[in-house]
DNA sequence: ATTCTCAGCGAAAACGTTTTCGTGTTAACA
DNA sequence: TGTTAACACGAAAACGTTTTCGCTGAGAAT
């Protein structure tokens, strides 16, 4: 077991400074042909590499980024990962995941175990506990600490950051209006509580599309499902949830769903009733996940491009602290000027399967 | 915008040493009460933490555990990082993610970027291309240097290191068992190419099953679905190539198949070719995932336990970094034990859901 | 009065780099 | 011959810690 070999083991064993290693192996001018020669040589057949902790103490930079998200077991938060792992490793940094499972004090404690000097930035995606207490003092010590911060998909107003979000409002009107289109007269809503801005946004997403075609939303086709913080099993009871939904709303042709597990979860309890898909009710969910694209019959969904929001996000990110290097500090000492941070906007579209006609 | 304060700091503006400043911190009994309040609260109101990078370089050792596996977009291998991170975390570690995309050059790269100081140990899962190659010396350079490895999944005989497998063998001999009992004549088995241990593995289970119940395995009910390395759009002529199956072999009544997809891709040939599950033919899927648990019907399948898989490994590699502080380092010379390395076996278990009687 | 002890603190090394600056040698030039 | 310039290299600082060791002064012991 030979450890990893260090600049100043090379230096003694042939009898130079080490200085003189370092500028050796990074083909400095200053040193000679020949002794250039002799220390790569010696480095390659040692295998020497650069230690990556000391160079991010002396750079003061890790080329890491930090990820933290809600879930990972979680066919969106793992494309998006995907994704910014994609670029991040493109442009040479790496990622570290850490995981807040929709809890606030884990996502604190996640954030302060990073933020000293572990990672150069974070990319994140807000838990659902912290979005009910409203409490985002964490995100602004952290930013203001000069570490950025990109938050996708669940974002608010009150940190300043850059952003990258679903078009979530658009992409509910679009997948409404085909089902209008389609010829459904009575659509329902599947959706969560308010606290969370995705379902909330996608809720009145399908309002507009409504009232677009002069149709009144009704209460009753709304169905409002409390996933609890409870991660673990949270899925108990929807079944029942969605088929007592149905019983009392007798005429449904049409669902809506703001994520794909309502949808097939509403597609199941439909057909046990003896509704036929389409023909009967046409279903069409968010997130476009595997569940969508191997149910029977497939699902009709709105995708949210789950890559690309990783990619965008990454590329956000590294652009800012790349553009610190170089870029006059004047640029950040700026702060009341929130033009200066970015939100990209990721068009939804939708993917037409079985379950629609 | 007010970076994070050093100890360098604190002394200066303390007008006292930076050794004192430490150890007041650490609260040493050297200092004396009053200067140690003094320090503390000085500290404390400027939210003082010791730079991670810093104690990483000083202590040769990052608190970091690398993790490499081969596709993130996938329910196993998420659930497998979900265990990771929770003992991880619990024990003080954080994790950094890599992936190989199943190939032999991006695990390499991965691998010899995070080995240069940025971890203590990895936990990982042998890419596709590796495996097909049989070339596995990036592993054994790695251990070599005196990094720790920990396998799960997809293992080699040829690397000595720790290892969590799941009972790949014995839950397909479960599995086929079951559909034994419950009436099956005609069981197919959809499996992988061979040089996926687990798909061999799974296969020679199912053989395992039949002989013990006086059954010729016959070769035309066995289908070896070549996914090929391209991990973007693997699953293009899936669902062809088992209706085709199906087609050429209309006794079937029951299908086993080595991972959900293939399980429910076959539940949905079956039913489009007038076939009623679990009447008509009876499915168990291999890996517990989110299809399995929402595709109508729902699938019976083999659990992994993938979390706890994870959970082990991290343990398994958390405890062996811990050791070799303590331990005597002839622990570790003694190279040739192969004795040294645990491998755990994780027992699976049959979830019985709809797509059996 | 002299030595001893100990509390309280600081200096410095170490972890592994990169980089700036200085220094000695040699060759060229006036 | 004396000055200069280029060349080839080394010393040291810096990044932020922890820790070992040494130092100083004051009170206790002799």
């Amino acid at each position: 077991m030979k450890r990893k070999i260090t600049l100043k083991q090379i230096a003694r064993e042939l009898d130079v400074s080490i200085s003189t290693v370092s500028k050796a192996l990074s083909g400095s001018k200053e040193i000679s042909e020949e002794t250039t020669q002799k220390i790569q040589a010696f480095a390659k057949f040692y295998n020497y590499k650069p230690n990556n902790i000391a160079l991010s103490l002396k750079n003061r930079k890790t080329k890491t980024i930090g990820i933290l998200i809600p879930e990972i077991v979680h066919h969106f938060f793992s494309t998006v990962i995907r994704g910014i792992e994609r670029v991040a490793n493109r442009r040479g940094y790496n990622v570290i995941v850490g995981l807040s499972n929709e809890s606030f004090a884990k996502e604190i404690i996640n954030m302060e175990m990073l933020a000293n000097g572990s990672i150069d930035g974070f990319i994140l995606s807000i838990s659902k506990e912290t979005l009910l207490k409203q409490d985002y003092h964490h995100f602004n010590a952290t930013i203001n600490q000069g570490m950025p911060i990109v938050m996708f998909d669940r974002v608010v107003n009150e940190v300043d950051c850059d952003k990258v979000i679903v078009d979530d409002f658009n992409g509910s009107v679009k997948a409404v209006k085909k089902l209008i289109e389609n010829g459904c007269k009575n659509i329902a809503l599947i959706t969560t509580m308010d606290y969370v801005s995705v379902g909330r946004l996608r809720t009145q997403g399908y309002i507009e599309a409504l009232e677009q075609n002069k149709i009144i939303a009704e209460p009753n086709l709304i169905l409002k499902i409390d996933d609890s913080l409870d991660v673990e099993n949270q899925f108990e009871g929807l079944e029942q949830e969605i088929e007592q939904f149905f019983k009392s709303n007798g005429n449904i042709d049409g669902v809506f769903a703001v994520n794909e597990l309502y949808a097939v979860t509403a597609m199941k309890v439909a057909r046990k009733l003896g509704l036929s898909i389409p023909e009967d009710v046409q279903v069409i969910g968010f997130t476009d996940g595997v569940l969508s694209k191997h149910a029977t019959p497939s699902l009709t969904t709105v995708s949210q491009h789950g890559q690309k929001i990783g990619e965008q996000a990454a590329n956000l990110l590294i652009d800012r602290l790349e553009a610190s290097d170089t870029e006059s500090p004047q640029y950040f000492k700026n702060g009341d000027k929130k033009s200066d941070f970015i939100k990209v906007v990721i068009e939804t579209d939708i993917i037409e399967r079985e379950s629609t006609k």
